[in-house]
DNA sequence: CGGGATTTTGAATCAGTTCAAAATGCGTGG
DNA sequence: CCACGCATTTTGAACTGATTCAAAATCCCG
């Protein structure tokens, strides 16, 4: 059963804080952010969504939801309503246990995010980052010899490592010196996979894959 | 249907990191960590747990647990068999629907961690994580006007923060010269809790308890 | 080619770290 | 009850990673 997918511009309110809609979002493509935002104006992207995942499966049994979800890049969604989903819990009660597991899994990720911003300095917080995002979209989309699209600002990529955007700039920079990675204009690339694994001290068993990439 | 609650003592690894249990566990009384340590051999506490919770839910639909667990105080446990999670999840759909909602709020609860590491400097990182945990004290636990036992060294503490141990001490000094709490030997108190509010910023959204406290 | 967004650079400042030592608290055994 | 020893807290001072502010350079789109 498949629904039509709508595309999405960049950079736009998926769903507001505090609203509480009736169907739940599925990424088909693109990659979105959620985020909270402090009185203070401050923004922290608190998990990042690639094609495949349901971006606000939350919506579904929890209410407010507690944080807004934005758009990173132009985006390919495709709104399967809550009534679906409880059909699905109730005719199918097996898969409300894939139900639980994508939630469980969701939270392992925003954990090893704690330590990310806990206890990995600049250059290793964002070393981890890419890592983690390159590994996830080689699962879901044909990415070929670790590059992958990346059309994310600086901005963006301050409010998800808790940093200043000046001093994201400095980081990439000291990747790139580094060569851990290229990314200049195009999309983004990790010449060094191992040497990259190894320096940000990423090892995939949290994101429980199937399919544990080399 | 109870389980006999196992007495433990205090700074014990209930479950280490790649144990596969094949039993949950249920936290009767005490706090408890969940943590992951660094190849530099940094700690960094992903989530603490409150009498009432579920220490290792994970464990039974996820493998390998990808994080240590360890006791901060001296703790009573029940330990539920998987078995028995995975008879109620078949014999009474409906609740591994509360078994999702369980996830879904733990998952909630890191996401705010996140957003406290990464935006909130030290001082008030302190302040919204002690609005956390007793909030959350507060449902399940008797705690009389705001005072709550909390028998936890500041190195702890820094691993929750993300910050060093010399650092949260002079942290907690701000907290008790502003008056936002009273923490000297004995329990916790917040004797101002509007304030304390305030300053941290906290709103209890996140934790999303059905009686909300004022 | 022009204009807004984004990236890059510099310099001053600040929040938090590190290292080291002193002070305090606490349980145990004499 | 005191003395000892270990864990924890507190203090000081130097240092460093990250922030802030401001301006210049670059990019991208129409």
């Amino acid at each position: 059963m498949l629904w039509p997918a709508t595309e999405v511009a960049a950079k736009i309110d998926l769903i507001g804080e505090g609203d509480c809609p009736s169907v739940s979002t599925l990424l088909v493509d693109g990659l979105v952010a959620r985020y909270k935002v402090l009185e203070n104006g401050s923004r922290q992207i608190v998990a990042v969504h690639v094609p495949g995942d349901f971006v606000d499966f939350n919506s579904f049994l929890i209410r407010p939801l507690d944080h807004g979800i934005s758009t990173l890049t132009p985006c390919r969604i495709s709104k399967v309503p809550h009534a679906l989903l409880r059909d699905i819990g109730e005719t199918h009660p097996h898969l409300m246990r894939v139900f639980t597991l994508m939630a469980l899994i969701d939270g392992a990720i925003s954990r090893e995010w704690v330590v990310n911003l806990g206890r990995r300095d600049a250059t290793k917080r964002a070393a981890h980052l890419f890592c983690e995002i390159y590994t996830l979209l080689e699962v879901v989309v044909c990415v070929s010899d670790h590059a992958f699209s990346f059309p994310v600002t600086q901005s963006d990529l301050a409010d998800m490592m808790g940093l200043s955007q000046v001093h994201v700039n400095r980081t990439l920079q000291d990747l790139r010196q580094m060569q851990l990675i290229e990314w200049t204009g195009g999309p983004m690339t990790i010449p060094n996979w191992r040497a990259m694994v190894e320096f940000a001290g990423f090892d995939p068993t949290y994101l429980h894959l199937v399919n544990a990439p080399r």
